[in-house]
DNA sequence: TTGTACGCGTTATCAT
DNA sequence: ATGATAACGCGTACAA
């Protein structure tokens, strides 16, 4: 480790006090000091090419300028899209983002908060849905309330399960819609490509769209949902499978969009045409769609504001209990789903 | 900000001094503790939920463990995949990764890197061509020089003009290889979305194209070589122009994917069928093209290594000068650009 | 307005 | 092996 030039050097530097030398660069809210003083500093700070230490200056202050931001993958369109996000809010509130990356472990989620809690990140943004795992989402719940203890706050991107802040999506209402204009388009025989069982974005999302078409008079069959990881891998293995027993549907819906476009994978490698075969819809209406041919019929989930939302949540200390953000979905019709009563 | 149990409260509490807390915990590399005391401490730092504070470590070691990440857009694939291979070698060698955008901003990265400068960030990791600019260029040198002068290392993904430890990508050669592949399959008018002018990355790419191309005795027509943005909307814009004068090209290259994605949308909405009506192919091979249809022939560059080689550059100190570690690429055929001979 | 001195939480040096 | 104690770089009461 090199030499770093201090603020002692400054000081001495200018011929002034620590004290002063602070106040003249840092700009002290009650003090203020003499403009030649502060000239003279500044010249000697320039001069000496001094670069003040962000991590003694959160020492000292009490607080750091960091936000710990956790998601599993941050290849997958969502969450980068989603840390944008966070970097911009956190950026706009001169902080820095520290990322952490579970590689879909959900045992290192609760290490990177703790992580996290060590740096002592002023605030924490968790993204994923969480699980129907009640021992594993009272560890987290006890994690992330430590972490609360200790001074930082936390904000969740999924359900408001863990007494935390959460930014929840509309993933029961945003199914339904999809499964009422799906509906309205002529199908009848949807199929679910539902992710994992326990996952509860999947869960939400799946049940939303079955009980949808079920109060539609065409219930979804319950032979026709699939259940998946929650991946582009996950999608192509349960497509290939609903598609391997040869069943009778005319849309398919995948709880994710990288899901679907795994399942779109997977109907290309089988030779089932989308949307002549088989109709296809996801949800998320991540980036990458832009690029997909046929359109992919999705959920519009407005995934750069969620992260901003989150973080600003975050940010903004509260009193009170546990605050819930929702964030509305629109359904957004493509040509992976075209019109059946034509 | 709550209060935060301190090593000093697990000392009392376990009736030893600072220092053997200190010892027990940390488990310093000299110093040995008798195992009784040693338990003594751990059990009364669980019992106080005691946490490290790694700022104050950082303070008292005189180093930091974070590394600082530089992109100018994590929402793009090529970017998120860079960023995960530098958040894996961070996490391996017990680091965290403070990631910034500069959101395409080109002045923003040299306060980025002043930002994490402050940081500390122990190494920094700043992915990105650099342009033909002296004077731009400068200012980053120094900036970089400074922050390596104040003890931090850093390495570039990149061009090796700035003095620091760079990973080159093979683009001369790769973007050379892939015309020679392209006209092995019988394309003979080639077209370029070459970027921006300055742009090194582009540059390279283009030129190592174009005179491959030269070098076969079929030459690139300049008119057939138009510049853009180094982003999908540039190669829209770019393909948009080419579309629009009714060039006579048989393939189309655009200097990276995401160009490439953009330039088959621009495509797709004038009508012109690719391959049938025109070839494309881009570089980089970013992990969308796994959903895009049809295939689109790239040259292949191993982003997450990528990643984590720069990494490793950065953290692996070292005495001389600047270091290259030059990446190999390799042409990857897709049905975007079909065997014309047939 | 300026300077002195203490505290932030931890590591490391130096006695003991 | 253990314990005082001095750093680390900075902010800020408090005193002058």
């Amino acid at each position: 480790m090199a030499t770093s030039v201090t603020l002692s050097d400054v000081a001495r530097e200018a011929g002034v006090s620590l004290a002063t030398a602070s106040r003249a660069i840092n700009g002290s809210a009650t003090r203020t000091v003499r403009p030649d003083l502060r000239e003279r500093v500044l010249e000697a700070a320039q001069r000496l090419r001094y670069t003040p230490d962000a991590n003694a200056q959160a020492m000292a202050r009490g607080r750091t300028t960091s936000v710990g931001l956790v998601v599993h993958d941050i290849t997958d369109p969502y969450f980068s899209s989603i840390a944008a996000g966070v970097t911009a809010a956190a950026d706009a509130a001169g902080l820095q983002v520290t990322l952490t990356d579970t590689r879909h472990d959900p045992e290192r989620e609760v290490e990177l908060v703790r992580l996290l809690q060590r740096q002592r990140a002023r605030a924490i943004v968790v993204v994923g849905g969480r699980h129907d795992d009640e021992a594993g989402n009272d560890v987290m719940r006890r994690t992330l309330a430590e972490y609360a203890a200790s001074g930082g706050s936390v904000a969740l991107v999924g359900q408001p399960v863990l007494d935390v802040d959460t930014v929840v999506l509309e993933n029961v209402a945003g199914a339904g819609a999809l499964a009422r204009a799906l509906h309205a388009r002529g199908y009848r025989r949807p199929a679910v490509l539902g992710g994992p069982d326990t996952h509860l974005t999947a869960r939400e999302r799946r049940d939303g769209f079955t009980h949808a078409f079920a109060a539609l008079g065409t219930p979804v069959d319950p032979a026709h949902v699939v259940p998946s990881a929650f991946t582009h891998e996950g999608g192509e293995a349960a497509m290939r499978e609903l598609l391997a027993v040869g069943a009778d549907v005319d849309v398919v819906f995948a709880v994710n969009d990288v899901m679907a476009l795994g399942a779109l994978a997977a109907a290309r490698d089988l030779g089932v045409r989308v949307p002549e075969d088989v109709a296809l819809a996801g949800f998320d209406d991540i980036l990458t769609l832009r690029d997909v041919v046929p359109g992919l019929t999705s959920v519009r989930v407005p995934l750069v504001e969620v992260g901003r939302l989150a973080t600003g949540l975050a940010l903004d200390a509260h009193a009170e209990g546990p605050r819930v953000r929702t964030v509305p979905t629109e359904v957004v019709l493509r040509a992976s789903t075209p019109d059946r009563r034509a």
